[in-house]
DNA sequence: GTGAAAGCGCTAACAA
DNA sequence: TTGTTAGCGCTTTCAC
């Protein structure tokens, strides 16, 4: 591969001019410029994107760490973020990590380590998160999203209304007439987690309902989890009419399990979700869930990022974002004939 | 940020000493290497990830430029990748182009211009990229997946049977009785597209059709393009009874504008997609498709580059993977009431 | 306007 | 085993 040497060589000048011929501070003559580019051509030259880096300190791209880009809302995150960086000039690296502590860690030094990116994006799955730490404490730009990592210094973080989105959900599902609501959680020790079981739990109390924790079960955002809920809840000596689940991965395990079981959705069993994935409209029927603002989170990490990148700023900011209940057609007041249903089945367990 | 020369002299020993304690070779006075050890702790030394590149000349880190993360096709391409690359021990940075022809030339510049990866695998959707011809030439280790790109020299490949996919799907409608089945395409430049097109009117021909040009539309991977189809082939004379989507997201598009409609699938208009994404067999009725090998897909490229990089064999390969028809609920024979329906329009419009 | 020289932070060859 | 030196490919003062 060829290099500036090369070119200024078979030019007939200098590496630096070289370089400042690369660099658009065109005050050269226009012989040499010729001259130059003609060099350029004839040996395929493209500068080398490391050592530019290396010797100007910077590298116009940023990175995004995500835990699975087959999650949809990760991927649209991902090319909000995109999109946004591109806007500004930046490229934009994305690392996958699949949700695994390990990768998460590989991928924040890489990104860390300087040079590589100006700074990234972590959207992880860890409360818990040392090299992160360690990358922050260093002074790395660094955007949180949604997660409150612990033992980590303060740094910028874009949040989403998961306790008022719960809270919606669930009083949606209260304003329906149900009483026994049931929640399908993620891993108990994310914070949107518990901020979503919070919000559920609130709902309640405010309508006067005692919380029933074996109506609470926490697995991770997954198909399989909202299954298993499914029929864990089932066996309940007094199931729930309602489910609210915490991502909308887990709403489409619990229209598997309840297909699967014979109950239908809304009629025999009301479902809300959170997130609102694009299936979430085309499942059937179309999922009430309540939706995350994708666009502005992508847009909002990203623009804290560029700002702290550009202004020199570090001084860590927070922005809360909000979201809607979407109500579509899987959640309904609660039948009577599955009532009495439950009654005449409460009777025969006497 | 601390460098090597700051932990050297901290320790009391040379950068070079403190390379070798980083790099593992262990043949350090234990002493000196607890005070390297401590230095390095102190001062939260981390090594300089590009400048570490420019001295080794690698990076232990490969790309993969792909059209969008959001299109569930490329989001398990991209963890397939992931997954193989870091059991080999590489990272692996995505760029996400929107399949627009500006950012993945952006895209190719920055993966190919040294040091930041040791090579890339290109999805790409422009059967022309001049940009990435040229990082070819100059011999950058690339591996191209599912396209033919123009005006560029051999590059190892990894193919997909596009061309026998299309043939089954469409042999699978013919014995189901269908004689009107249209093609709802993508773009018609893509060679996926265009190898799609041609094992349908094969198939067509083997079974002693004619091809009615009208049945074959062609936009673009979308679920819009699958509406704007479906509306155009129910404005013929003589609407086709079948539909061979040459993608899923295009199935979609046809099931929703079916249901605009009041027509139901399969009954009065039966669909076959292309890819076999997750959602295919989730929906209303399942769709029948044609299953891509995914993991296949992934593993061949990255494994491809691997061997590329790790043998220095520069001479291209390729390689073809097959496809599977999988059948489920969304084709069935045209319906007697339907065919009666249709002459019956037909007399009308006499 | 252009060139010479220094240096970004690291590793690797060679000496010691 | 450890230190010295040179250099990866580029940019950027500072003279000319």
């Amino acid at each position: 591969m060829a290099t500036v040497r090369d070119v200024a060589q078979r030019a007939g000048v200098a590496p630096s001019t070289v370089s400042r011929y690369l660099n658009g501070q065109l005050r050269l003559t226009p012989l040499i410029a010729e001259r130059i580019g003609e060099a350029i051509a004839t040996l395929q030259y493209v500068p080398h994107a490391v050592a530019r880096n290396l010797a100007t300190g910077e590298s116009r791209t940023i990175g995004l760490i995500v835990p699975g880009v087959t999650n949809p809302f990760f991927a649209f995150v991902a090319e909000e973020v995109e999109a946004l960086a591109s806007a500004h000039g930046y490229s934009l690296l994305l690392c996958n990590t699949k949700g695994l502590a390990e990768r998460e860690g590989a991928y924040v030094d890489l990104l860390s380590r300087g040079g590589i990116v100006d700074g990234f994006i972590y959207v992880g799955m860890h409360p818990r998160n040392a090299r992160l730490g360690a990358a922050i404490q260093r002074g790395c730009p660094i955007i949180v999203v949604d997660e409150r990592i612990d033992g980590i210094p303060p740094v910028s973080t874009v949040f989403v209304d998961n306790y008022g989105g719960a809270f919606a959900a669930t009083r949606h599902l209260l304003e329906l007439g149900h009483r026994r609501i049931a929640l399908s959680g993620g891993r108990e020790d994310l914070m949107t987690t518990r901020e979503r079981h919070a919000g559920y739990r609130a709902a309640l109390e405010v309508a006067g309902l005692d919380v029933d924790p074996a109506l609470a079960i926490f697995a991770s955002y997954s198909e399989e989890a909202g299954h298993d809920a499914f029929v864990r809840f089932q066996a309940l000596p007094d199931p729930p009419t309602a489910i609210f689940a915490t991502a909308d991965a887990i709403a489409l395990g619990l229209y598997a399990a309840a297909a699967e079981h014979g109950l239908r959705i809304p009629d025999d069993l009301s479902v809300v979700g959170f997130d609102d994935i694009p299936v979430a409209r085309r499942l059937g029927p179309p999922l009430t869930t309540v939706r995350q603002p994708l666009h502005l989170i992508g847009q909002a990490a990203c623009d804290l990022l560029l700002r702290r990148l550009q202004e020199r700023d570090d001084t860590p900011h927070y922005m809360v974002l909000p979201v809607d209940l979407i109500v579509r057609h899987s959640a309904s007041a609660p039948s009577a004939t599955k009532v009495l249903h439950m009654d005449r089945e409460q009777i025969q367990l006497r």
